[in-house]
DNA sequence: AAAATATGCAACATTTACGTTGCATATTGA
DNA sequence: TCAATATGCAACGTAAATGTTGCATATTTT
C-alpha cells in the first residue's frame, strides 16, 4: 500500500500510534493485545490504529493461528525519515543562498 | 513553543500544511496570501493551518507593516527529521539482531 | 466437548479538524 | 483623506477521527 507523503506523517501524528510504532521498533513483532497494553484504550480502538498504520504501509500483519503478528516495516519508515531529512538539508542550502543574496 | 514528538508529525500530516512547508522551504519567507495561492481554500483557513504550524514551532512569524512574513524554522524540522532517521536506524539494528537470535 | 483466548465487525457517541461566511481593524498608497 | 490591501476574530456547519459497547467467529487448550 503506497501512500502520499502527508499520510505517513498523519499516521505517525497520533500518540497511541507513535507509541505502537516505537514498541514494534524496540521489541519486534507482536500481537494486538501486547500492543494495546498500557495505552488506556480498548483492544478495538487499538485495532483501528493498527489499520491506519497498515494502510500507509508502516505495519504489516501475519496470521499466526488465532493471533495476528504486527510487524514494523522499516523500509517505509526509512523512506519517510529519509525524505524529511533530504528536504531539511536541501532547504537549508536554498534558504542560506537566499539569505546571502538578500544581504547583498 | 516546544512540542511532543507526535504533534510535529500531526502538523505535517495535512496536505495543505505540508504544501505550505514545502513552499517556505523552496522559496523562503512569504505572506499568508502568497502561501494560500493555489491551495483552493480561503485565507482564513490557511491562517488556521499556519497557526498549527506555528504552535509546534515549525513556522515563525514576523510583522512587516500590514503584512506578516511566515518563515520555516529549519532547526525544528531538522530535529523531527533527525529523530525519525535515528529511530529507523536504531530499530534496524535491533530488529536485525532479534531476527538472527530467533533463527538460531 | 467445553472453556479460554484472540480476534472481527457494526452501531453508536463525542470530540476535533477543517473550512466557510461576515464583519472589524490596521497599514499603505494615490 | 479615501480606497485598497492584509490581516484578525467569532460564529457556524460538516465531516472525519477517536473511542466505546455488544455480539459473532475462529482457534487453542484442558
Amino acid at each position: 500500500m503506497s501512500a502520499l507523503k502527508h499520510e505517513i506523517y498523519q499516521a505517525l501524528g497520533d500518540p497511541a500510534r507513535l507509541t505502537m510504532v516505537e514498541r514494534l521498533g524496540e521489541h519486534g513483532p507482536m500481537t494486538t493485545l501486547q500492543l494495546v497494553e498500557g495505552l488506556g484504550m480498548t483492544r478495538q480502538a487499538a485495532t483501528k490504529h493498527l489499520v491506519v498504520l497498515e494502510n500507509v504501509g508502516l505495519v504489516s500483519s501475519t496470521i499466526r493461528g488465532r493471533q495476528i503478528m504486527r510487524e514494523l516495516r522499516l523500509e517505509v519508515l526509512g523512506d519517510a525519515a529519509g525524505w524529511l531529512s533530504a528536504r531539511a538539508k536541501e532547504w537549508d542550502r536554498k534558504l542560506d543562498a537566499l539569505k546571502k543574496f538578500v544581504e547583498e
